[in-house]
DNA sequence: GTACTTGTTGAACG
DNA sequence: TCGTTCAACAAGTA
């Protein structure tokens, strides 16, 4: 599932690959997936890419921005010559460029879409105008968590961390590992953790996240990087589908529960 | 054949 | 209006 470190992996990989290259060619070959027309952005040239929340953002030279989300199985892979393996039948879109490169978009569940924007209008776009800060950003402080938490005292604290306008860009995966990483159990409600722990949970979210980007992201599903390779923090995940597994931390065996409807797994333990 | 997987949105409820 | 829960989307794997 492409989160914050998956995507940002992907941000890097474009930015070796893709700046500065012209489009000559955009082929929609499914207009669920790509919401704006091919021609909008043919010979135009990439000027920058950011990530913002678990989207990336391509800045053209024509003053336009394609937003793509790559939700639960997309992938964005560059391949200078044809490997033989893609494109395949889940190849939503293909990116052509210059210098004879592609920039496939695949997708096999379709959940994951390309848009396109005015760059001027970025800010107000429904999917960016509501996003909470950024982890890295100095805007994700222990006083900002408390705030946000007090006008949500009963939410529980997994739920608080995964909600998108509260902190971009963490998903199931890093959500559990960084609660386990604080020691917190994720069932516990917003009200009842206390400053030290906001303190230490909010260090657990930045190491894990800054760990998952640098092992290249978690291949545990469909996310493959720019290159078409797997990232290597699914070897380093502690509880997130080891469900019956020996805790890493202790003598005890990890757990599985449904929280929010999601999968959440933790040590009963290690974990308070 | 059935259960399970998840990011985000929107409906429904109190 | 607000907070919260839940279904829906999709299609593969176990």
């Amino acid at each position: 599932m492409p989160e914050l470190p998956e995507v940002e992996t992907i941000k890097l990989g474009l930015q070796k690959t893709i700046i500065n290259k012209v489009i000559t060619k955009f082929e929609a070959k499914d207009s669920k997936v790509v919401k704006f027309q091919p021609k909008n952005i043919e010979n135009s040239k990439v000027k920058s890419i950011e990530r913002r929340a678990k989207m990336l953002i391509i800045n053209l030279n024509n003053d336009k921005s394609i937003l793509i989300h790559l939700k639960l199985t997309g992938q964005l892979i560059w391949n200078m010559s044809d490997n033989g393996k893609i494109p395949d039948k889940f190849t939503r879109a293909i990116f052509y460029f210059n210098d004879g490169s592609r920039l496939f978009f695949n997708d096999l569940r379709r959940f994951g879409y390309i848009k396109l924007y005015s760059a001027r209008d970025l800010e107000n776009i429904p999917e960016l105008k509501k996003l909470g800060p950024e982890p890295f950003s100095k805007d994700f402080s222990i006083e900002y968590l408390v705030q946000r938490a007090a006008k949500v005292k009963n939410r529980k604290v997994k739920q608080f961390i995964m909600d998108q306008e509260i902190i971009s860009g963490i998903g199931n995966i890093y959500a559990d590992e960084s609660l386990f990483d604080a020691k917190i159990l994720p069932t516990r409600k917003v009200k009842d953790i206390r400053l030290s722990e906001w303190k230490t949970l909010r260090e657990s979210i930045i190491r894990i996240l800054t760990l998952g980007i640098k092992y290249g992201g978690s291949s545990v599903d469909a996310y493959l990087d720019t290159f078409g390779n797997q990232g290597k923090m699914h070897q380093y995940l502690k509880v997130y589908r080891r469900t019956g597994q020996p805790c890493v931390g202790c003598s005890g065996k990890v757990e599985r529960i449904t929280l929010g409807g999601r999968g959440t797994h933790f040590c009963p333990k290690c974990q308070t």
